[in-house]
DNA sequence: CACTTTTACTGAACAACGTTCATTTGTCAA
DNA sequence: TTGACAAATGAACGTTGTTCAGTAAAAGTG
């Protein structure tokens, strides 16, 4: 029965071929161009023939999505060797600055534009591995605390104002033009300084 | 010569109604329910009408962004009476994270939608009135560097780290759908707390 | 090999979009 | 009443995502 199995094959090739054209188009040239005509152009198919592999356009971009927050994943994954977790949580930040700046596209993809967060509307959280990052990030703040190098705060609450402040950081690079950093690894970097000292010295305001 | 002044009256009357048309559309639909044939429903004439008016669906928009940032201004200008600049700064943030709390669609438009941050793309600084609520807050911040409050970061760049701190909090809670605040005033005035002890407190990191 | 069934694929069409333009309607001056 | 000018529009064009009847090729069957 390989005649089969060659289709299905086949069938799961010229899948990828679409999703990797249509990687290649959100990529250059941002989300709003890419149409099914261009996929079809690129893969040299008719546009109808796109629709024998994905139900319609979202299910393409929302692909995409899934595929662009793996790589911010692969961005922050080698934070889990360092031990400190203070030094744990600059790395994470380092490195989600560094995934916005180097792929700029797929962070606008999965966070800014039209399907940004969709895929936590619909699945369970249990089964979304995606959400491995914020765990990772809540679970460090989780070892400071036990450490006892940071207090007044639960490691949830912290990993989200940290996230979120990175996420302004980037997002306003990405947004603004006029933004006045050529690099934001400095800002990124001050900025989870700041919130970490604003952390380990929260007993000074209120 | 009552009649061409009339006339004119009528034009910009119609030029309104376009755009309170088009407001309600985007307050109540989002952005990208915004279209021609929709406008020219509500404000019961043809399509092509609406180009006598507006030289295309950019400039209405445009138009709208403009309108939305005073909105933003005038949330923020009432901080201005406030003596003290750190509680100044606070306050900002706060009437910040209300406008985007109060009206999530005008923050949408202005911040997160196709034509954020158009304006200050085209325009010249100086000419940009908008660009008041930037400076505000880092005037505030350098009247608190002068009175020996904070150190360690130019006015500039705090502001900046503020605002995009503040940016992401907002952007997160309108895009991401789990996003666990169903208010985010609190997780806002922590923000601004945490930014600020930090700020006060920069010596204790590098 | 011939015939049938299944699969892969596409051209043409639909509705909705922004936009344009020739044409019509309405209003004023002479 | 007529001529000029402004205001308004119906119909069209080229996009877009999407659907579907129909074609052509491949696989299965006698």
């Amino acid at each position: 029965m390989g005649i089969a199995e060659r289709r299905e094959r086949q069938k799961a090739e010229l899948r990828e071929r679409i999703l990797a054209a249509a990687k290649h188009i959100v990529v250059t040239e941002g989300l709003p161009e890419l149409t099914m005509r261009k996929i079809a152009d690129a893969i040299e198919y008719s546009p109808a023939t796109i629709y024998l592999h994905f139900q319609n356009r979202d299910e393409i971009a929302l692909q995409l999505v899934r595929d662009g927050f793996a790589a911010l994943i692969g961005y922050m994954a080698p934070a889990a060797a360092i031990p400190d977790p203070l030094a744990r949580v600059r790395a994470i930040a380092k490195a989600y600055i560094a995934f916005g700046v180097r792929e700029p596209e797929t962070y606008r993809l999965i966070f800014l534009d039209t399907y940004a967060w969709a895929l936590w509307e619909s699945t369970d959280e249990a089964k979304e591995p995606e959400n491995g990052a914020f765990s990772f990030l809540a679970g460090t703040f989780q070892e400071a605390i036990d450490a006892g190098s940071i207090h007044g705060m639960t490691a949830d609450r912290a990993a989200e104002l940290l996230w979120a402040s990175l996420h302004g950081i980037v997002s306003l690079k990405l947004s603004c033009a006029k933004y006045p950093f050529d690099d934001i690894a400095l800002p990124g970097e001050q900025m989870c300084d700041l919130v970490l000292a604003g952390l380990m010295h929260r007993h000074a305001i209120a």
